[in-house]
DNA sequence: ATGCGAATATTTGTCTACAAAGATATTCTT
DNA sequence: AAGAATATCTTTGTAGACAAATATTCGCAT
């Protein structure tokens, strides 16, 4: 039996959603920089567009906190405080331990090997600055698959969407990255935890792993 | 029908932003129901504006996740399946776990005083379910007064914003609730680890609510 | 009747153009 | 150089047009 029978051929995307990704590619990647204003008409003449799908995008990328708009007085891309990045910080604390959890208890053996593999390669390689930013680099990748392991698209939504976005946006304006090396043990007791379907352990695990991470990034701010 | 906006001088906010909280409304109101498919022109013309602030107002709801949007073949209400309120549940638990912790850490003398009157006044007259669904009841307002004592704006939006607009729908569709009364024991101990600055507590105490009240509804769900 | 397929009607997605209201910049006056 | 008046730009909202995709209706064959 082909399965190509029940392949899905509707990805019908339309205008606004391209326009939605290559405007945060835009931020992201810093052709627009934290705290700069946007100008709708030379925005819709760079993208291509109308300024119709281009307003729905920036109502799309508000939702996501990456723009903040002042009525009757534009757009601008969202430049965090020390204070709103340890609000976010926080969250993503009580986001990540709840997406550990699950993913302890609903990862498949594959996705586990996956995680470890990922966590080995960012052992032996040095971090890979280059792309790191825009990517978010390998260490955004164990984030990541913790996320979608956990079979929680809600939960894996608001991170991989809304939060990781602005954590990417964050180290982009401080042009600064913590050194994600001696983190490596942490990610080993994570993934232990994983492996042996602790979900308390693996909770607390990555609470205390990002507790320290948080720690470590709000001092390199205030200095 | 048309809906009059009485624009407020001070109030420097857009028609689509009016047109974003009004079909709101209309949603956890009970006008557009579960499931219910949205017409563009019609509900322009219902609430009296063109078609492009509404389909921004529209785009704002589907990153609330109050819509969803089958591209060129309009946006419905979401209904809820048992599997995601179970994932939104399990988010909220972790948010309003950390939540409760921060308010533990954060809430001013003021407003723990303002909770526990809220709680007292939930003990002591029965549950007013005419207005529940639609403002979101009092019990509501115990979790709403914690998401904000917590001072982690970012938190508390998610939450508020997100989550329980959700829920709220989620009631309507069931058209049941969950009996509120015998909770009130647990409100106290979250109160009380809150009053004595206890976040560990008030994050445990917090969860321990949560998970029973997760079980209460998924179990009425399922029946 | 019932199911199939073609003709028809709606709806969505996008663009252009225009007008009103506010913000911003510039000039003029003192 | 400060402040007021004016001009210019942006943002915001509306209207109308139109192609493309999707629903719906209707007739036809079984």
């Amino acid at each position: 039996m082909s399965i190509e029978f029940t392949e899905q051929v509707r990805d019908p995307r339309v205008l606004t959603d391209h326009v939605v990704d290559k405007l945060e590619q835009l931020i992201l990647g810093g052709r627009y920089r934290p705290g700069e204003k946007l100008r709708e008409q030379s925005l819709a003449d760079e993208l291509g567009v109308s300024r119709a799908p281009l307003r729905e995008a920036i109502r799309t990328l508000e939702g996501r906190r990456l723009l903040e708009r002042t009525p009757r007085a534009g757009v601008q891309v969202v430049a965090l405080s020390a204070d709103t990045l340890a609000q976010i910080l926080s969250t993503r604390e009580a986001l990540e331990g709840m997406a550990a959890r699950q993913a302890a208890e609903n990862m498949t053996v594959a996705q586990v090997n996956a995680l470890r593999q990922t966590v080995d390669m960012l052992k032996a390689h040095p971090v890979d600055v280059a792309g790191a930013v825009f990517k978010g680099g390998p260490d955004n990748d164990f984030h990541r698959l913790i996320a979608t392991g956990s079979r929680n698209l809600w939960l894996a939504n608001i991170l991989v969407r809304d939060v990781y976005s602005l954590l990417r946006l964050y180290r982009l304006q401080a042009a600064r990255r913590p050194d994600v090396a001696d983190s490596a043990a942490e990610h080993f007791a994570i993934i232990d935890c994983i492996h042996a379907r602790d979900g308390d352990g693996a909770e607390a695990a990555m609470r205390q792993h990002l507790r320290r991470a948080r720690d470590r990034t709000l001092q390199l701010m205030r200095a």
